[in-house]
RNA sequence: GGCCCCAUCGUCUAGCGGUUAGGACAUCGGCCUCUCACGUCGGUAACACGGGUUCAAUUCCCGUUGGGGUCGCCA
């Protein structure tokens, strides 16, 4: 039987770094087993849910390079593939289970399950109120609004094996006759998600432990449907770095910010991937190495805090192997950053010869693009407190001397300019650091730069010796 | 509180009865060096606690403590 999994997120606010690894992990084990990848929409929730949102999911997911096999764009044979384009199908589930008394009828008002909560909450807030089965029997027909609930068993318990955890069992007494369908005709998430999951043929379900407790409640659902439940596989939470859940407030956490701060994507997968799943020492992988290494024995079951600065060196680590990135697709991402900072349409060839003297320096694309800046931009943006310090009457001399010296090298390499640079170091009886940092000021307008040779090689020999020259 | 889950360096983790408890990030020091990086060498740093089981527990079992998830006509 071939592997079907699914990622469902709803489309109400970004694509979220958390439910990233939720699909990562669905994704990789699809291309691991030969099997498909569903992208499925749970736009349910329509107090929230936006077109603008589900567009910024499924473009993250594109950015991402998670493609999906099934879904938005690509259809498939299950769809459709956004829940409330299937209400159809929910309500005719939900009638075989009320035909077959698994489900019935409820007019209990919200307002009215609402007082009973509230009541008991007031008693013992940590009460739980469980609905009290009061349309359970009710044999009147109902010309009111209603909800349909599921019959939950009262006894007996609910045994699963967890992909990550092992076999978990909860006791049946922890459910409740919970809610299928809305009076609107809308499902609820438990209900939408197994409807669908059967309908679409999934075989193994990986998300967040977040939902490991409505597990039990599905499994229920997937007997009262006759239908073999999937196999489950949670993953542990990802919190901040204070041990609270992940969010804004603690810094990026949506896929664009990543992606606009200069990130590879494939690097966001590999941090994603290490966190909570290893592969013995192995910290770097690219895309192919993943898929291939990638296992649910090897998933923790811990939680884990989001570590900005591993994530970071993961970037850098993806930014300096040309195996994980590259030369094309290097160019291809710093242009756009380039352009951002005003430098638009610098020619392509120019960035890709000056990227190898960077590659080893920058952290993300952004930081490429920065480290660039100097060479397309004429004049160079100055350091003020640099420029005070290393150019004046003092170094005027030397660096006119250094742009003559430039002006006689023949061969254009940064090798052929160390050489003529040295020898004409030897015969003043200088050494190279007298010259370095004001020529590098000179140069790149900052104290820090790439390798004084190369730099000078990436300028081209007319705009080197202009900038010795002008100070 | 009910139900469920978890517990190795600061962080991500390796470990699947016998190891000097390994790696990575971070951090501290050395080397390299025209600056900044890169690279390289080395240091500090962990099995929550208490009982068992066993010749032997970080590893298996139980408990304690500590964390987390969830208790909606949200997902």
């Amino acid at each position: 039987m071939t592997t079907r999994v699914r990622f469902a997120p709803s489309p109400t606010g970004y694509l979220h770094i958390g439910g990233v690894r939720t699909a990562l992990f669905n994704w990789l084990w699809a291309r691991k087993t030969g099997g498909v990848f569903v992208l499925r929409i749970e736009d349910t929730d329509q107090e929230r849910s936006t077109p603008e949102s589900r567009q910024v999911i499924l473009d993250s997911m594109e950015w991402l390079g998670l493609r999906w096999d099934e879904g938005p764009g690509v259809g498939g044979e299950h769809g459709p593939y956004t829940q409330m384009e299937r209400l159809g199908v929910y309500k005719a589930w939900s009638e075989k289970l009320i035909a077959e008394h698994k489900a019935y009828r409820c007019t209990c008002t919200k307002e009215e399950l609402d007082a009973a909560r509230q009541a008991l909450k007031a008693k013992d807030p940590k009460a739980t109120f469980k609905y009290p089965g009061t349309c359970r029997d009710r044999k009147d027909a109902a010309d009111r609004p209603f909800v349909v609930r599921f019959r939950a068993p009262e006894a007996g318990a609910v045994t699963y094996v967890d992909a990550v955890f092992g076999e978990v069992t909860t006791p049946n007494s922890a459910q409740q006759d919970f809610v299928l369908l809305r009076s609107d005709g809308v499902p609820l998430y438990n209900f939408g998600a197994v409807v669908d999951d059967i309908a679409m043929g999934i075989t193994l379900v990986a998300r967040g432990r977040d939902h490991m407790v409505n597990t039990p409640p599905q499994i229920l659902l997937y007997e009262a449907f006759g239908a073999a439940p999937p196999r489950f596989a949670h993953l542990p939470m990802m919190l901040a770095a204070n041990g609270e859940k992940l969010s804004k407030r603690h810094g990026a956490v949506s896929v664009t910010e990543y992606r606009d701060q200069g990130y590879s994507p494939r690097a966001v997968l590999n941090y994603l991937a290490r966190f909570g799943w290893s592969h013995g020492d192995q910290e770097v992988f690219s895309l192919d190495e993943l898929v291939a290494a990638f296992d649910w024995e090897h998933c923790n079951r811990s939680d884990g805090k989001f570590d900005a600065k591993k994530f970071l060196a993961i970037n850098h680590e993806h930014l300096k192997q040309p195996r994980l990135t590259g030369d094309v697709e290097y160019v291809d991402r710093v242009m756009p950053f380039l352009a951002k900072r005003g430098l638009e349409g610098v020619d392509r060839e120019r960035v890709a010869e000056a990227v190898p003297m960077i590659r080893d320096r920058a952290t993300t694309f952004v930081d490429a693009a920065d480290r660039l800046d100097f060479v397309f931009r004429d004049p160079p943006v100055f350091d003020e407190a640099a420029k005070a310090k290393f150019l004046g009457e003092a170094s005027r001399p030397l660096l006119s001397d250094l742009a003559t010296v430039i002006d006689g090298v023949t061969t254009w390499t940064a090798q052929s300019i160390e050489e003529h640079v040295a020898a004409w170091l030897n015969e003043r009886k200088l050494a190279i650091k007298d010259v370095a940092q004001p020529a590098r000021v000179a140069l790149t307008g900052r104290t820090a730069s790439p390798g004084l040779y190369d730099v000078i090689a990436a300028l081209g020999k007319a705009r080197a010796t202009a900038r010795l020259r002008a100070h």
